[in-house]
DNA sequence: ATTCGCAATAATATATGATATTTTTATTTT
DNA sequence: AAAATAAAAATATCATATATTATTGCGAAT
């Protein structure tokens, strides 16, 4: 999520992709060209790249000769989004406990650590950081699954992870003390090798927060 | 697949992908901004939309300030794809089987009917319609799954067969009878709602595929 | 009077060619 | 042979021109 890369395009894509998964761009509002130049300072083509992008990754929506607009959101969606999300991570989690190495469970100890610090911090009421929570809690999640041996599988765990923060977001609630029992819960039964522990742990942690993120809706 | 779009950029887009599938541009080549100019008669900005639209779907590598290149392809890359398809396609057809309705039905008569004609045409020799015959498998399967009520997963098949039919058609042979078979298997299985026998006929169908695809390479 | 259809106009998106950087290739120097 | 430099090629970015869509205002018909 670093903002200084080299080339104009990829930060504006970083930008723009932040934006929308922040919020900050609303739910189907227009992406007019002329406004967004002024706002990420560049040129028309480059913002088109840009959405282009964005429109196939799914979150844009672009309509032929009439124009972009951020991705609307609903309740079906964010749905099919946790469906998606249980089916490609689990699937991941089950090859990367049963292939991990040794770096693998370094890294998976050094991101729970880091999780778990700043989850104390928002418990005691601290939600100042919430954006550095958010990465923290996708470094976590995506080290389990790194062992799994599938770029492909994990470019696709990718986006669809983005999506579902998207509306995690929206709604901008913390579901507290559970969640980080459940994060807890799947670091040991990773370790430990307890793949469907680790499995069904995971698809609770996110039918949990699909619940309470509808309820919020 | 058709060509006839309002827009250049449109257009230029399903004849890349067209030609990155169907072998025309060959893997891991460059794409030259200005040889592609001429080749697809549009502008540079134009070109670089379709090849940052074609880059985050995965099918061309772009490399930060050094160009784009056609997306190599290797036995490991292959796997991870079919693992994929047989992921999300299985799913799909477990939900699409459950809650298909008549129409759903009705139209996957249909596609069967006409895949299992140009089967039939192929395994008297005539091997001139690889493409329609590609076109109705791709409907088939499309229609066995579409009744899964979920447009985001229906979209990430759609472009992880794209994958997958590329591999097919770089290594251009056909399993003939056996592929025949088992597309007539998945089609009663799915009509009987037998759920169990119709994704584990997918799944073997894939896997066979795949064997016979990598054996070719 | 209100609705409907039709122009004229404004706003917006698409597409292009030109310019500025950067990378690659070729040449020269140590 | 390696490093440094110069020339060439290719990419990234921009400002502008063209084509499309949306909006507004006017007049005719119900």
């Amino acid at each position: 999520m670093s903002q200084s890369s080299p080339t104009v395009g990829a930060s504006t894509y970083e930008r723009i992709k932040h934006d929308i998964i922040f919020g900050e761009l609303a739910p189907g509002s227009k992406l007019k060209l002329d406004r967004l130049r002024e706002r990420y300072s560049a040129s028309v083509s480059t913002l088109r790249e840009t959405l282009n992008r964005l429109a196939s990754e799914g979150f844009v929506q672009a309509a032929e000769q009439r124009g972009f607009f951020v991705r609307p959101v609903s309740a079906d969606d964010l749905t099919e989004i946790a469906e998606l999300r249980i089916l490609l991570e689990c699937s991941a989690l089950e090859t990367s406990i049963a292939c991990g190495d040794a770096d693998w469970e370094g890294n998976l100890v050094a991101a729970h650590h880091k999780l778990h610090l700043i989850e104390q911090k928002m418990l005691d009421g601290d939600k100042s950081q919430k954006e550095v929570w958010k990465r923290y809690d996708w470094e976590f999640h995506q080290t389990l699954i790194r062992a799994c041996n599938s770029e492909n599988l994990l470019a696709l765990h990718g986006t669809i992870f983005d999506k579902y923060l998207r509306y995690q977001m929206l709604v901008l609630t913390y579901r507290g003390a559970v969640a980080v029992g459940e994060h807890s819960l799947m670091f040991e039964a990773a370790l430990a090798r307890d793949i469907p522990k680790a499995k069904a742990t995971l698809e609770t942690h996110i039918r949990l927060g699909l619940a309470h993120t509808l309820a919020a809706m």
